[in-house]
RNA sequence: CGGGGUAUAGCUCAGCCUGGUAGAGCACUGGUUUUGGGAACCAGGGGUCGCGAGUUCGAAUCUUGCUGCCCCGACCA
């Protein structure tokens, strides 16, 4: 892509009405623009990295073998009512009447939906187990929205519901999204950490946030630091295989958010104080198993092999993936703008032409260019003319992590400068060198 | 929902107290010079001063009602 033909419209000055450095730097690097409270437009670089966030949280659901649709943002008051949520519910969800006067609301979360649907499409114990996800638009009318997209109104949620036969089926399908939210969180180059959730009413074990640290983040979290290192499944897990050794693994050591934190027990089981992190905390996913809370008052029953009726077990699994966007800023910035994880920038390479018209630096650029295109890197060029200095500061503050410079200089010599935007190293090197880091 | 603040150009803000033809910096347009870390100069364009009512010869400015937005608290992915 030619900056001279996108849609960047970059702030200079930091935007009053933003708090956080993610908000801000997500104002001032053109992803968003604030469309009233808690609501927001996605412009056409942080569109780019939701779907990357989107595409990866996808990726792993599937792997787990979680089975994706899509559910509409306006559902029906009438599910709500068959759930007995639908005056529990409160303020926080959107009611809206159409011209008939019939009672819809535009979704908060699907678990009525989602257990309408597969109740009706499915009425044999031999269609069990599934797990069904979708990607879609939530609102929530949050007293006060605040944090830009970490707590808007409208936001991105990944949301995935189980359904088996027996708790211990339920409990197995519990730790396949337990594995694949560990290994989309190190997908999308941020640290979470799974942390021990209060179950309410349900009781037990099945309920884990999933916090990500970072310094800014909204709550004070406690946890092991053989959490941090440890190692998440690789691509190769079977989700077939008995899973739960890895969940010991993981759920054995101390971690806790300030609502469950206990000061004696942290201590008692980690006596290392070298050990003993405290930190902030940002909650990026959340998961719990809650039973036939849903699928008993709404009969979402299949048919045993015995002919007997069997509500159905169900959990819920949710990522916040527009919040995601905001928490990975958090997470990774300096002071000269966003620092994006490869693997969620909204372009691989951001190109500098520092002079164009300047034949020599024209050709190297455009050859650069052509290159690292057809090995298929998505790069974004600065062919604008602009001064070299404004060029820097808008390629660092929206953060592509590699950055290649080309001016009359090093055209002259045939170089190519490639910075990395995290180390802010610099070397020259030849097109040849440049694309090979790519190949 | 309680408390506090704020609303003037695309962005950051001044002007309001003490009423009298709408301002600055950045951004934008044209020009000259400049050209490797947000350049300088010259000339321009851009605003029903959030909306309504009132006071007044005259309101961005005073009074009043409403609305939006932000912050603190309680609530939340």
């Amino acid at each position: 892509m030619r900056l001279s033909q996108y849609f960047l419209p970059v702030l200079k000055e930091v935007p009053a009405n933003a708090e956080i450095v993610s908000h801000q730097l997500m104002l001032r690097a053109g992803l968003i623009r604030q469309s009233a409270a808690g609501i927001y437009s996605w412009l056409p670089l942080g569109l780019r990295v939701l779907k990357k966030i989107e595409n990866i949280v996808r990726e792993e659901q599937d792997r787990a073998g979680a089975v994706e649709l899509l559910m509409p943002t306006i559902q029906q008051a009438d599910i709500w009512r068959e759930s007995g949520r639908y005056d529990d519910y409160g303020k926080e969800m959107l009611r809206i009447t159409d011209r008939h006067d019939r009672e819809l609301l535009y979704g908060p979360t699907n678990e009525e939906l989602i257990t309408q649907i597969f109740r009706d499409g499915v009425k044999s114990y031999k269609d069990c187990p599934r797990i069904l996800y979708h990607i879609q638009w939530k609102f929530r009318d949050e007293i006060r929205p605040r944090f830009g997209v970490m707590r808007g109104r409208e936001f991105s949620m990944k949301d995935a519901y189980s359904f088996d036969l027996t708790e211990e089926g339920a409990r197995k399908s519990y730790q396949k999204m337990f594995i694949s939210y560990l290994r989309t969180f190190e997908r999308l180059g941020v640290k979470a950490i799974p942390m021990k959730a209060d179950t309410g009413p349900i009781g037990g074990d099945l309920s884990h946030e999933f916090i990500l640290l970072a310094d800014t983040g909204e709550s004070e979290v406690y946890c092991d630091k053989a959490l941090i290192d440890m190692e998440v499944p690789g691509v190769d897990i079977d989700y077939e295989s008995d899973l739960e050794p890895i969940l010991q693994q993981w759920t054995s050591h101390y971690a806790a958010t300030e609502e469950m934190h206990d000061a004696d027990k942290f201590s008692k089981e980690v006596p290392d104080e070298k050990q003993r992190i405290s930190a902030r905390g940002i909650e990026v996913g959340h998961i719990f198993y809650f039973g036939t809370k849903y699928s008993e008052p709404m009969k979402c029953e299949v048919q045993g092999p015995d002919g007997k009726l069997i509500p159905l077990e169900m959990g819920s699994y949710g990522i916040g993936v527009s919040r995601l966007m905001g928490a990975i800023i958090e997470a990774s910035n300096d002071e000269n703008g966003i620092i994006w994880p490869k693997s969620v920038a909204p372009f691989d390479v951001g190109i500098i032409n520092l002079k164009p018209g300047d034949e020599q630096t024209d050709t190297m650029v455009e050859k650069l260019y052509s290159e690292l295109g057809n090995l298929g890197i998505d790069c974004l060029m600065d062919d604008t003319n602009e001064r070299a200095g404004g060029k820097f500061k808008i390629m660092d503050l929206i953060g592509l992590p590699v950055q290649m410079i080309i001016g009359p200089k090093g055209a002259k010599n045939g170089m190519v400068e490639v910075k990395d935007r995290k180390t802010g190293e610099r070397s020259d090197m030849s097109i040849e060198q440049a694309t090979a880091l790519f190949k």
